[in-house]
DNA sequence: GATGTTTTCAAACGAATGTTTTAAGCTATC
DNA sequence: GATAGCTTAAAACATTCGTTTGAAAACATC
């Protein structure tokens, strides 16, 4: 009746079915989605029976927690030594502008280096608008942490600035950055007969990057508002 | 056999099947996404019999797009309209910022107007991940217009802009104001208690404007690359 | 009012879903 | 090697899904 425990598998040669089972079911949510994945194409992905799901997690919804759980430490822990690593360069030999690029990287990197067609950021896409995990897990885990060190890192590279106005500037940051991956994963998927301007990723973070600081200097400099 | 034509209502008082159909599929879409969404139930909220939908649509997929459909053109042509109004503001009587305003509103507008916690963004929100209606349906109907009328407002509004950077400034607005719908989304379906700063979609806009004028104002004065 | 067409409805179909059951296989301990 | 406790496996269970069927109802036309 009850869920086993987490078997951290000894011989590292051979994975376990709980690892098996959740690298095939996080494969298998990013292509398509929780409820356009079923238990059994995971079981069969996996290499186990059906029931396995049950057995070791519960529930198909408690699965698609474990994925994730995965993910969002990690996640947190890269954009914030991140930013600290720009911080403690050199005692404040660093631009605003290498602090919104290192931000940019760390928050981009793991939602497009991933192996084909960057399966996390499919998988933060539609758990966006899906909605399965449990609600302040997001927020909990990655937002606000990050949201912390970005702030202190901001006033501490500009002086000028009113502290008021670093909610939105990340938000516009941040908007930019995921609007980034999602166009992306858009034109990776697409079929490449859009006459769209081609998309270089490396391109279009400089830009962001350039942009925001320009952005983030008028307000410092008191030209907005 | 054959799907039965377009039925438009002669008698405005009461709706027929059809348009009853789409209302009710276009809300239990947007709440549950098209696979969390049965045929019986948009039956039952149009108060009709399940198989009207196949009858009238053909099938829920064909229903989806008839849906997306009703909304595509209105919002391109709102985008467009606005856009032009502040161009034949008395012959050049506004500012940058007048026009990234016009087209801010006009792109957040239908997104977040709408009654109850805006269908459709979540609809869009949905699209963008699930995929299911034909490709290029927003690109051409859409994307492409808007982009085109926005290059040449934009290049008649800052004679000093590169022509070349136009795509990854237009980019930057999107991303921000995409975000600015989705976190406002969050928010209005957030239990509350989340200590995030309150967001206030005015003042958010307001920020985009000012904040994307300052951005592109440093580009026309070379300040950037 | 009879006739032919369009629309509505209850019922059923066939397939797919998540989960549970039941029994067999496995592994370690004595 | 017997025993107890995990682990796996096949099958069945109970829903739910989109769609189709066939007949009744409503409507229009003459």
């Amino acid at each position: 009746m009850a869920i086993p425990q987490q078997n951290n598998q000894v011989n590292p040669m051979t994975k376990g079915v709980q690892d098996r089972l959740l690298d095939a079911a996080e494969e298998l949510f990013c292509d398509g989605g929780f409820e356009g994945t079923s238990v059994r194409d995971i079981a069969a992905s996996a290499g186990c029976n059906v029931a396995a799901v049950n057995y070791y997690f519960g529930s198909k919804e408690k699965l698609y927690e474990a994925v994730w759980r995965r993910h969002l430490i990690p996640m947190r822990d890269a954009r914030i030594v991140g930013i600290e690593k720009v911080l403690s360069q050199n005692k404040g030999q660093y631009t605003l502008e290498d602090l919104l690029r290192s931000f940019s990287e760390t928050f981009v990197g793991p939602l497009v280096e991933a192996s084909r067609t960057s399966r996390l950021s499919q998988l933060m896409a539609r758990e966006c608008m899906e909605r399965r995990l449990p609600v302040n897990m997001f927020t909990d885990e990655v937002i606000r942490p990050t949201l912390t060190v970005m702030r202190t890192a901001l006033m501490q590279t500009c002086p000028g600035l009113d502290e008021s106005t670093i909610p939105l500037i990340t938000f516009s940051l941040v908007g930019q950055l995921v609007h980034v991956v999602h166009v992306r994963a858009i034109f990776e998927q697409g079929d490449g007969d859009l006459d769209l301007p081609v998309f270089d990723l490396n391109e279009a973070i400089d830009h962001i990057v350039k942009f925001t600081g320009a952005g983030i200097r008028a307000y410092a400099e008191g030209k907005i508002k």
